[in-house]
DNA sequence: TTGTAAGCGTTATCAA
DNA sequence: TTGATAACGCTTACAA
């Protein structure tokens, strides 16, 4: 049967202290056994502490531990949403690597709200992690750039690292993928399957990055562009092509997005308005999530290697200066965007 | 004024003690001044100590403040991994929550091993948060279950809260939705349709809340169910339907997955099969997770409201014991199951 | 090798 | 109202 618990009254937690007493030796004693020093101990002592130690349930006061030590194993993440599939898997590559060096990664997010990106990194500051990675966002013309600048400066300058994950609008280390060049290559290929025209789906909010999709898809392509900037969103995307007028909608021969998401959005509008794809349009996305694999037609996007980005991105979070680096993205042709017959 | 303060880089970050200092004011002036205090504070030193802190680039240090205050304002998720669109979903709704009342959530990711979830829990304890939240797994028989329990307890003693979601295996404040009552009523409405022959697709792992979507189908279904319990994955059921023998796949009517994941893996695998759907077979899934727009035909499902969930969660997470809560999930029926014409 | 004592940055107590 | 001063749990010289 169960034992009379006596006592409901909350205790305080098991200290350090306490499993000195219980093992009859100092409090560094039983620090230097239980938390990684390089000091040793007799081992009569070490097997005191950690019996005493596993007795009482003791865990180390993480919040103690970083403020005695000036400094916390945890890398802070800033993205712009956890449900993106992007962003979540982003944010997952992050975790796998940054746990083979005994990293904890903390999650921040900014749910698209420029002023939060600043609030955060003030915030996360406090945290005092290791690194600060701001993944994502990076506007073309930062509202507040400034004081972002100087509040990831002032990081620095105690001892943190920074690390920007595709985004060159702040004076950091970058990890980023190429995404002009894969943009570029997409539109090349989709003009040798012998596309002409194309719609350009790019972010009503001027994010860099997805400028540089939007430019190098112009570049690369050796038809007609046009080039729409609707709300950066599954929703904008769909609703964009929703509100075409019925004479362009029926020429309407390929649509690019600058991310998957906007190309699912965009395909959605497109099934609203009766179009099939591939069949009548064709449409190209970016980044290559992995919701694609449950879609059909299945979609032509670039693929981006996250786990080298993540990679990266802990290395240089923790060793220091290895210089930005730019990884490539390729793009990968499927069912979505056909050859074209004439 | 006694040093040149403002052009040298500080090489630790700026204290609250830098501050008092700076606006000629005690540490604990500073202090009450800065952090919602309820001491009033006279508005000459008021002005003088938000100013320095201004200028100062001042952030308060959340260990010192969480050792000194003997809590922090988080909540600690552990869920099994966040590119899973239903956990994203639920981490997401969580977080909304939790800002409403000035909480943070900290997540921390199992990914599906059974060891790590007591590991995670030790450590979270480590971070002395309000609450624990435990989502997903569940196992039906945990195979360290007790030591889970007593670091649960242990935590639950020392002030903390333990929230589980969609999990009824422990002995602890629980909210969940009606996973058996959700796939009855699902089933009940497919008989409706004329469906009369399911497989239903279980989880290998054995996980409570999963077998209670089986439980409930089965209840709730008119005609002759087969059941398999498949590798708890998209790739699993993908796998489990490819490995079908042929007539057992040509007989198949209705495909019941215990999530939207092994649902869309189970379309999958039928379309490798050649099976079309929902013409030949007809698919429904759980959950009824964001993914689902961009599918076709759109899937039948059970719709759970998350952000319930996720608002009870929250509740229990701070105000202490309000009894467990089942919120109703609803099925929904797309065009995945449509009305079976003999 | 072990223990004493001094911090780490913040809050809480209690005189003044 | 304000300011010494003592915690909070842990680490790290420095002394024994």
């Amino acid at each position: 049967m169960t034992e009379a618990a006596n006592d409901t009254a909350p205790r305080r937690p098991v200290t350090l202290t306490d499993v000195a007493r219980r093992a009859g030796v100092s409090q560094p004693t039983a620090s230097r056994v239980l938390n990684g020093s390089a000091r040793t101990v007799a081992d009569s002592y070490r097997t005191r502490v950690l019996e005493a130690a596993r007795e009482l349930g003791y865990t180390p006061n993480l919040a103690a531990q970083a403020i005695a030590r000036g400094t916390s194993r945890t890398i802070a993440l800033v993205i712009s949403g956890i449900s993106d599939p992007y962003f979540s898997a982003m944010a997952t590559e992050l975790m796998k690597q940054a746990e083979k060096y005994g990293m904890r990664v903390s999650i921040a997010v900014t749910e698209r709200r420029v002023d939060r990106e600043l609030d955060l990194v003030r915030e996360l500051r406090g945290q005092q992690p290791q690194a600060i990675v701001l993944a994502g966002t990076g506007y073309v013309d930062p509202p507040n750039g400034d004081e972002l600048v100087a509040e990831l400066r002032r990081f620095e300058e105690t001892g943190g690292r920074v690390v920007l994950i595709s985004r060159t609008d702040l004076p950091f280390e970058t990890v980023t993928f190429d995404n002009h060049e894969g943009a570029r290559t997409l539109a090349a290929e989709l003009s040798t399957l012998g596309y002409r025209r194309a719609l350009v789906l790019g972010s009503g909010t001027p994010l860099l990055s997805m400028q540089q999709r939007v430019d190098g898809f112009v570049e690369g392509f050796a038809g007609e562009a046009t080039i729409a900037y609707p709300d950066f969103s599954w929703e904008g995307a769909r609703a964009h092509i929703r509100s075409l007028p019925d004479e362009e909608l029926r020429s309407l021969e390929l649509v690019f997005a600058i991310t998957d998401d906007m190309a699912l959005g965009a395909i959605a509008g497109l099934r609203d308005r009766g179009r099939r794809i591939p069949e009548e349009v064709a449409v190209a996305g970016f980044d290559d999530i992995t919701t694609l694999r449950d879609v059909v037609p299945a979609l032509t996007t670039v693929h981006v290697p996250l786990d080298q980005v993540a990679e990266e991105t802990v290395r240089r979070a923790l060793d220091g200066d290895a210089g930005g680096r730019t990884v490539p993205a390729h793009p990968v042709i499927r069912a979505s965007t056909p050859p074209v017959r004439r």
